[in-house]
DNA sequence: TCAAAAGTGTTATGAGTACACCCATGG
DNA sequence: CCATGGGTGTACTCATAACACTTTTGA
């Protein structure tokens, strides 16, 4: 088999946004760069692609060498290709967005890789265009969880409805009349009401939630609003 | 400057998703390709990037190179990069779609590429994985299609409300009730009546439209839903 | 007993949908 | 004069949004 003639290779990699939501602030996951350049700035978790490996692979094997998790929210974001975003090579950069229950991220692995967590908020300097594919991710996780349950990802599996409030207030920075948050969420019928309370927040306390698993596969992708709703039923 | 060490490097290649409708019907640019392997079955319009190239300039000049055209809708889709979806060399594909006007595409360039538009429900099998390129793009078109006003690049400058619904209905493989059409698109303000008439598809004869500029630009992006609409004054 | 958070119902408004007839014109 | 496609209005239903008080309980 002969090869492509005169066709310049380069290198390819991903990166991967990893949110995460700890009770009070949205977060993102980074590490502090173990090669060079930029050795030891901050940086999202990467890596170059493996000869067998798709994109989706090679971020898969990322995020579970950075948090030991699998299964995880996973969702190719975009390719970044700027010729000249690396300065030592060319090398183009598929990104990824990851939504993780903070809480079962160990932080046993954190010292290996340098890893913490960072308030949107308060995101250090990134090196290459690390900070354009976050804002992308931002943008794109704000767009998406608008029309899809997509934020339970950030959740543990019980979860309450302040919490669960809470944390669209937080991704869209706004607040929300509880009545009609609640009424929104439960008509969806993805939830299913637990009979124990998180004693956690409140003296009265917080009834649990579970998601409804098979709603939410079924649905996930059944919000949206132009095109005329057929009728239900 | 060092390069990276024992990492293998690769081709990176641009296919292009090209959308046209001609009245009656969705349809898709396809050439027939011009290089070995595969050479003479249809593709899409591809070709890899160049040393000084982005992605997107790589598409917009793929684009221009086949089309002759500037100025067109153009939107990274998504990156396939399975490890043997070429054969002869591993190949990584940024994928882009584009949404032209199928009267502004000259017919001149077809020969040179054997280029052709195929009705979506009519396309031959494609080289690689182009067709499942195919559907991820047409899946994107509804989906976005749905929440933003997106279509409108499909058509010419001056259109009539008949001709739009009939490009919806198509995108969608239903009808919709006239009426609430007409007063749904019209309800965005985003179209100015003309003073003439197409009346090329009946007696009567159809008012043109145009796009208000300053509308579309301003309003493409907000077209959520979940999140409560904050009172519009 | 009080502070702090959880939980709940009603009403008004606007958007979505279903539905049928008249209009203008070229042949 | 009639066949063809263009254009328009109304009534019903449902979803959204605004709004305030009661409940629970640990300290």
């Amino acid at each position: 088999m002969t090869k492509y003639q005169n066709q310049t290779r380069l290198l390819a990699a991903v990166d991967c946004i990893i949110f995460g939501f700890d009770g009070n602030a949205l977060k993102l996951l980074l590490v502090q760069r173990a090669i060079q350049p930029e050795k030891g700035r901050w940086s999202l978790m990467g890596g170059f692609i493996q000869p067998a490996e798709d994109a989706d692979t090679a971020a898969l094997r990322i995020l579970k060498k950075l948090t030991g998790l699998e299964g995880v929210y996973l969702e190719q974001l975009h390719t970044f290709s700027g010729p000249h975003r690396d300065p030592i090579e060319r090398t183009l950069s598929v990104t990824y967005f990851a939504l993780i229950d903070i809480h079962q991220y160990e932080k046993q692995l954190s010292d290996e890789y340098h890893a913490e967590w960072f308030p949107l908020t308060e995101i250090p300097s990134l090196i290459f265009d690390h900070s354009e594919m976050v804002k992308m991710a931002r943008e794109k996780l704000r767009y998406k969880a608008a029309l899809h349950p997509l934020l339970f990802e950030l959740l543990p599996k019980k979860f309450t409805l302040p919490q669960l409030q809470n944390l669209y207030e937080c991704v869209y920075d706004t607040s929300f009349d509880k009545r009609n948050f609640t009424r929104k969420v439960l008509s969806t019928r993805l939830l299913v009401k637990q009979k124990d309370k998180d004693k956690g927040s409140s003296k009265k306390g917080a009834f649990f939630y579970k998601l409804d698993n098979r709603h939410y596969k079924a649905h996930f992708h059944s919000f949206l609003n132009i095109i005329p709703n057929p009728p239900i039923k």
